[in-house]
DNA sequence: CTTCATTTTTGGTATAGACCAGAAGGGCGG
DNA sequence: CCGCCCTTCTGGTCTATACCAAAAATGAAG
């Protein structure tokens, strides 16, 4: 798989990225078009949008639906081993983080579900989906089940901050313990639209599951991030 | 971002999918070629490829150069908390790991190595570059910097398992503390040939420092794995 | 000023065709 | 049997064109 340096799309790639990295286009700042990219120096469109596909994944630019490409901010720096969520660290790092809830309601436990929390198929849970976003732009959709046994009439407390911190101030619900899985995946139509990318784009899936010091499921919440949007750091002592 | 369901290629994506998922393909086999899978239905090779990209993205296709596209293995499972070694866990999860040293060298400490060490930029340090492979398939590649000063005539031991282990018995070296910094990339020229890839391909993009108890840094690693091949598991008791 | 409808621009999808370099396979000669 | 060459197949790159739907810009009307 050796290459020859030369191919087209590549060119004009470093082109782009150069223009990033030497300050002439900003984060956030949008790029010229696809047709304005081509300059009429004899190349296609396709090969335009190749260069751009690439620079998508490398995490540099990202589009916005027919709006057109812009240049990424940097990511957020996320360690899944301390858990204070999602609005201090990011607040912590200097950017502005944002949660909507975008429903909340009662469900009956599912077979998938039953397993998880130890309760039985048709058992009163809470789902709770949220968009969370960093000065602006959506990164994460998520969504979280409670136990409905555990924290009675949840819904009814504010919903857009930290959800731990309600369980622990209102339940007096302590999360002791901590599982998360993460693996890329592509993001599907439902994640998609609340993120406002395009189907089939790369993604981060963040499964948690989060025991109290008893070993009950406190809370299940799979998240689905912008690839470009998160960097994961871990700092552990060996024991 | 609405997705009107009728697109052509995101039919394709699913007829192949549910091949797949149907157990007609099994891991490790050969997709039919893209010529092929227009069977004459009237759908350009664009189309095709374009469903093929999206599978890929999800990691439930890969494809070697020229050769065709193939289904993909099911992904290790990595703790970065939990530090054995590439050999032990993939064994673990019983698929079979191999590592092959790609180059071993002595170098000068270069100026942004120097403030991670702790050493002065010209100290003698040792490079280590090495591919690890999973059932045949390679996985990740990486460089591996060690100060020549800890551990003299590293390079003559045998460096084709677990390094960790090398510098414990022969130098009496222990991890006490592990850094790792994970972030999703595009792989570039170097990366992408070492690991029979294209270049611009989805990547993850791991960097790991390890530190003795006295705080010295032992190791500084940074891996480049297939998006593909990895799941990130982590379990944390909060203090 | 705001509001709403229209036009323009933009990226998204799709077709068709072309050529290339590397992988794979077959056959030939040793 | 092995090794080498040549052909075939395959994905990789690129051009050119076309049409669509959604976003953005524009302009008219209130």
């Amino acid at each position: 798989m050796t290459q020859p340096d030369s191919l087209h799309y590549l060119g004009v790639r470093d082109a782009i990225a150069a223009r990033i990295a030497g300050g002439e286009l900003k984060p956030g700042e949008r790029l010229p078009s696809e047709r304005q990219l081509q300059v009429g120096g004899g190349v296609a469109r396709g090969t335009i949008r190749e260069a751009l596909f690439q620079l998508e994944a490398e995490g540099v630019i990202y589009r916005k639906d027919r709006s057109g490409w812009y240049v990424s901010p940097p990511p957020v720096v996320y360690d899944p081993t301390r858990w204070e969520g999602f609005m201090s660290y990011v607040e912590a790092q200097g950017r502005r983080p944002t949660t909507e809830t975008l429903s909340k309601t009662e469900i009956a436990c599912t077979p998938v579900l039953a397993p998880i929390f130890g309760r039985p198929v048709g058992a009163p849970m809470y789902r709770i989906r949220r968009r969370r976003s960093v000065d602006g732009r959506a990164v994460l959709v998520e969504t979280i089940v409670v136990d409905a046994a555990m924290a009675p009439d949840l819904l009814s407390h504010p919903l857009d901050g930290s959800l731990t911190s309600v369980l622990k101030s209102a339940y007096n619900i302590a999360v002791a313990r901590n599982r998360v899985d993460m693996q890329p995946c592509a993001l599907t139509r439902g994640e998609a639209e609340a993120l406002q990318v395009k189907s089939g784009l790369p993604g981060l899936n963040v499964v948690r599951t989060s025991y109290d010091a008893q070993g009950r499921v406190v809370e299940f919440d799979r998240e689905y991030w912008r690839h470009d949007a998160l960097k994961i750091s871990v700092d552990i002592r060996v024991r």
